[in-house]
DNA sequence: AACTGTGAACGGGTTCACAGCC
DNA sequence: GGCTGTGAACCCGTTCACAGTT
């Protein structure tokens, strides 16, 4: 069996190709629908069905699934479990990934009790606001720490993951204080472009942005929409 | 000056060449980069400046913006409001979509009161929610419906854009109630894959997978992490 | 017979280089 | 000289067809 990874003599693990970023993208979604088939009990599955779970075609999972290793059977399929731990491992899931999230207003606060967060193993473990007012306050079973507090906490947390939910103007100079404190990883609520160094990875998360592209497929539908703006 | 879009002899305006996915989503970061400039009273701009706010490179934005047709002026560069207008012409901003909201739960409210709509124009025109008790109660300056009465209401109201914040053993039969009632576009924050007839516009925002993509490339930096799952 | 794994063909999107215009 | 507009080259990702395996 070959396999796309394999061992050097000092026994490090190197990828011979690399995963492509439209797969990565993909293999959470997989996994969710995995876990799910689990707890139904199924303990096999075919590229067809997982892929009409997942909303793609099925010469896309195998292509995908082909990048991790050989993991399915020919003529039988995936065994669920199997997967479900070979792309949890993959995803780098198999370690606690403490998460701090700046900006504490309304979004913010959804965010720090978001349930899916938990569900898939995202633990907030730091809560940050400009606000001095609200610096000690309770949300869920953590304390609001004040941004100035940022870099000691976040190292001393070893925290790698931040969600920014400040308002736009605040964001880069969050950015560049967390990147500060040692945080590689942002994820992007605020409506604005990030800045940072490339070796930090941005996710955006723009929710204007996906109205704004839905009302343009909507206006080519030329259905009949509200009325006029400022009427 | 030849343009991508010209029209019929019934007056009806009709596009040579689509628009590209990718530019369509690009086109609403490009339009707040804009309105940012013209706020600041700038009044040209180059396709260089407009990349790096936009973060993206100079040939991108040429190339986008040239879907739109030639509005920019060699040797000079851009008008910012010019653009502002033909963008948002464009995106289908120059009208009112209102949209409603399904599911106000935790996530829910925080999107009900997202300020960040209301300024990209985009008002909240219903509320729903499965909870009888909750059918009545006021967020914000909207009463709370019963999913019951969402075919009639969106058929009143005239919506065609609907935001699914359900927990994700509703979210799919949300969307065949929405696409009953008329809605032809849904950004779904439940974390499911939709199954709706090829004409409804889906989009799909997936806080966990964001952190989950994440957290791949994080584990390849090969940092220390936290500690290990489960000690 | 059923289903995976994958090289090869294809297509959309990005980048490049330069022609075109102010 | 400066900057846009765009065909052409390139690249990544998707799809296809089928060889390989149980």
């Amino acid at each position: 069996m070959r396999r796309p990874s394999d061992r050097t003599r000092s026994g490090a693990r190197v990828r011979v190709k690399p995963i492509p970023e439209a797969t990565v993208a993909r293999l959470p979604v997989y996994l969710r629908v995995l876990q799910h088939l689990a707890d139904q009990q199924i303990t096999t599955v075919s590229s067809e069905r997982l892929a009409e779970a997942a909303g793609v075609n099925p010469p896309k999972v195998r292509k995908d699934l082909s990048y991790l290793g050989s993991y399915g059977t020919r003529g039988v399929g995936y065994d669920v479990e199997y997967l479900v731990y070979q792309i949890s491992r993959e995803l780098g899931l198999t370690q606690d990934w403490p998460v701090a999230l700046v900006g504490v207003g309304n979004l913010g606060q959804a965010l720090a009790g978001y349930k899916g967060f938990t569900q898939r193993g995202f633990r907030i473990g730091a809560l940050f606001d400009a606000d001095r007012e609200r610096a000690g306050e309770q949300v869920g079973n953590l304390r609001i720490e004040h941004i100035d507090d940022m870099e000691s906490s976040l190292k001393e947390k070893g925290i790698a993951i931040a969600l920014i939910a400040t308002p736009a103007a605040a964001a880069q100079e969050t950015a560049e204080r967390l990147v500060a404190a040692g945080v590689r990883s942002i994820l992007n609520f605020a409506p604005t472009v990030l800045t940072v160094p490339s070796s930090i990875h941005v996710r955006q998360v723009d929710l204007s942005v996906e109205l704004q592209i839905l009302a343009f497929y909507e206006q080519r539908t030329a259905g009949r929409p509200g009325r006029r703006r400022g009427t």
